[in-house]
DNA sequence: TAAGTATATGCAAAGAAAGATATATATTTT
DNA sequence: AAAATATATATCTTTCTTTGCATATACTTA
């Protein structure tokens, strides 16, 4: 393997290696999710979280889609997800109150 | 899953996110290797390759072994060697060059 | 169209990591 | 015991990352 194969994944992990995008993402691997929903689930400002997800979509791991107000973000790498899998050793989708106003998160089941 | 845990799983990327440690970790998957085989194959100053290993040892991916003058390294982290097979997509054990003086190395077969 | 809500961007201060260099220690050889 | 070899550590400077804050944009509703 070359040097610059090296360089490129040591990139990979310095994306990862950040406890609330590693949080983020995490979240994206069960359901895409809204800004404010991100926001709810970190208690992290806003324009942090915005910081956050741009670095996440610049390097490919994240795409965004609008719809209406809300921008919904989702994981589109399938081996970061697996990698993730790997690591995070999540057990399920765990069912924690989220303050988030957003349609998704509100809408009459 | 809580802060705590993304905390730490955040700063082994971070260990993961450095090119050089990288090259070395993927070079333990196949064998275990003394400090002058490393220096020798990272091209770096010795100094250097020994401060990498310290990171990699302190944070329990490694460990060291010493036989006379020489150090041996060995990957000492399942999980990690695991994780390495997923993204570094290195092709089995190219047959390097290495102008590494380490009885190992130089011992006749 | 004005006000409110959701999201993004730019920038600066503080903190952390990288890499270079000098030097220390331990082992072997002469 | 002196010289040579292999490795480790300490320290310093530079560069990168993080985070907070101010502000900009875009959509929606009144």
């Amino acid at each position: 393997m070359n040097k610059k194969a090296y360089q490129s994944q040591a990139e990979l992990f310095q994306v990862l290696s950040h406890p609330v995008r590693l949080q983020i993402l995490d979240a994206l691997r069960s359901q895409d999710c809204c800004v404010c929903h991100l926001q709810a689930l970190t208690k992290r400002p806003q324009a942090y979280v915005s910081q956050q997800l741009r670095v996440l979509r610049d390097f490919g791991l994240v795409s965004d889609e609008k719809d209406g107000q809300n921008v919904y973000y989702r994981l589109c790498n399938d081996m970061v997800g697996e990698l993730l899998g790997m690591v995070l050793t999540s057990n399920g989708p765990k069912a924690v109150m989220i303050d988030c106003t957003c349609p998704r998160c509100n809408e009459v089941g």
